[in-house]
DNA sequence: CTTAAACGTGTATTTAATTACATGTTTTAA
DNA sequence: TTAAAACATGTAATTAAATACACGTTTAAG
């Protein structure tokens, strides 16, 4: 195996909440779900027949306009079932994030090396970046007390992704003026 | 494409400091690099053919006692180059670790589900065993400043993989004393 | 001396995942 | 009214990566 196929309980997950098409499961990788997790539709619309013929969602028809097709899916109490055993089982694996500038910089040698202020540089704005982006996203989506109850899971790995974000460029920061 | 074979430039990079067997390579992401990255020999060793036949690598012969023939490759200069040119082009990809914990962290939409407070506890355990793990390399690799600059790029990464368990480790403390 | 662990190198099979190809409908804004 | 953007659903081709299969040698420890 490539990887033990998580986009599986996604989309699972996804349908416990609402009924979506395919189309709506894609698009949820370019909004909440993007911020930690990537699939294409190419992915997905195979595997949803995959799950389709393994009883653990079914989808109805429903016709939008004139003539266009959705096929809008949701749980089976199969795949319910299945959805809370994984959230239930351990989760032991503890992946190593595949960081490409972290490998880079595990072949820089040489402290005085003079590519080594540029990219850390580079990478410190890409993440500060990334930092304003998601402090949009927490004060957007979880601004009042209510909110974040409401989404518990949801607000607290914005809040983990915030505090990442801000150690990353912490770690930048302190080791751009050890290198001048 | 899965990816955008890092791999290949992690072989470059090993052998620009010394020459390698497959075999040391493949052992090396037991060791130092399966920290941040993971490979296995049955990628290893294709991946080292097709180097070769793009002349990036190039091996010898080396017998080891009556019979057992050793391939040791080594860089080309086109194969250096090509390490450097990787080295010093913008990283701008900012990879989403993906985190099987923080995905099921997301279906957890109850702020009291029964679940959240042992789930939390069992990343607490794993990322504070990580923390002494990673510190015990710290000081086994890095106790003088001499050790740091001559690996100057492995020391940095391994400090940031230190941060980076005390953050989670932390969100994680911090968040199990809001669960109650 | 013998055996287990480590050394050493490959291939086969399967699954995951990316990019590109392919086609058509509906809605919205100019 | 017309054109672009968004909606909607697939397949094909390629590459990455994991697990399992497969074989042989050398070294170190009992």
């Amino acid at each position: 195996m490539a990887q033990k196929n998580k986009l599986q309980y996604i989309i699972l997950g996804l349908l416990s909440e609402h009924e979506l098409t395919g189309y709506d499961i894609a698009k949820a990788f370019t909004a909440d779900i993007g911020e930690f997790w990537n699939a294409n539709h190419s992915q997905i619309y195979p595997l949803l027949k995959r799950l389709e013929t393994a009883g653990l969602i079914t989808h109805q028809l429903s016709i939008t306009g004139e003539k266009l097709k959705k096929k809008v899916y949701s749980l089976t109490a199969v795949g319910q079932a299945q959805l809370q055993e994984w959230l239930h089982e351990p989760t032991t694996e503890l992946t190593a994030s595949k960081d490409e500038f972290i490998l880079k910089l595990y072949f820089i040698q040489d402290a005085h090396d003079p590519s080594l202020q540029p990219m850390l540089t580079e990478q410190l704005l890409l993440h500060q970046a990334k930092l304003v982006h998601l402090q949009k996203q927490m004060t957007r989506k979880f601004a009042n007390k209510a909110s974040q109850l409401a989404n518990y899971g949801h607000y607290l790995i914005l809040q983990h992704a915030i505090d990442r974000e801000q150690g990353y460029a912490d770690w930048l920061t302190a080791t751009l003026k050890n290198v001048d």
